[in-house]
DNA sequence: CACCAGGCAAGTA
DNA sequence: TACTTGCATGGT
């Protein structure tokens, strides 16, 4: 089957089965950032509990964040593991902010998106899910995000191989879709939203996922086994 | 107890 | 270039 049907009927039968997620779980496109570099290879639950500590002290505003001293802001994101690194990214960040755009975050996405990419990804703990997460969901720019759970449902269903390189599998998606960020934005979290139910690492319930009906059952099985 | 979670950078060969 | 390792809390 060619990739743009199958893409469209995966999209197609989750978005029937969960209809609009509404993502990202955020108030603001600051906080959306903030939640991008605090959830990396961590719980989306262990990041709300951080999030929370930092609305309570007033802190989720790009200047008040950065002059926020830095073991005051590791003990406040403590929850969200890896503190200390995280402290640092989230500082680099806002320091990026502040010497390119003031400090003001609809200068920064006035850029052109692969241009500010390129820059986000210069950032010491911005990597590409994390920057393409910055541009789609922050500043609603149309671009693909890919995660542990894109790379894994479409393993399972033999669309790509196991050790396809990001750039392979964001092209996937953007050379077969419309380019548009509500879609893109929709489609991603449909993906998470079916890998955290039913693709988790050890014991997937693939008999349970909306997608088994279209499943490449010879592939998933010998994944299984 | 072991394993995992909406990654990333730095080190090694 | 292609692996490996450290980072850390909280849930299952």
């Amino acid at each position: 089957m060619h990739p743009t049907a199958e893409l469209l009927r995966i999209y197609e039968i989750l978005n029937g089965h969960y209809g609009n997620l509404h993502w990202w779980p955020a108030d603001s496109p600051f906080e959306v950032i903030v939640g991008a570099i605090l959830t990396q290879n961590t719980t989306w639950h262990n990041v709300e509990r951080a999030i929370f500590n930092l609305k309570t002290k007033n802190l989720l505003h790009p200047k008040k964040l950065f002059k926020t001293r830095d073991d005051i802001l590791a003990d406040l994101i403590l929850p969200s593991g890896y503190y200390r690194v995280k402290t640092k990214r989230l500082k680099a960040f806002l320091a990026f902010l502040n010497d390119e755009y003031k400090g003001n975050l609809d200068r920064l996405f006035n850029e052109e998106i692969w241009a500010l990419r390129k820059k986000l990804l210069t950032i010491k703990g911005i990597g590409e899910e994390t920057a393409d997460s910055i541009l789609l969901y922050a500043g609603e720019k149309p671009i693909f995000v890919v995660d542990a759970y894109t790379r894994r449902i479409l393993h399972r269903h033999a669309i790509i191989s196991g050790n396809a390189p990001y750039a392979e599998i964001q092209n996937l998606f953007m050379a077969n879709l419309t380019q548009s960020a509500p879609i893109f934005n929709q489609y991603h979290a449909l993906l998470v939203q079916t890998g955290k139910q039913f693709c988790i690492k050890k014991n997937p319930l693939c008999g349970q996922c909306p997608l088994s009906s279209i499943t490449n059952h010879r592939a998933v099985t010998a994944l299984h086994k």
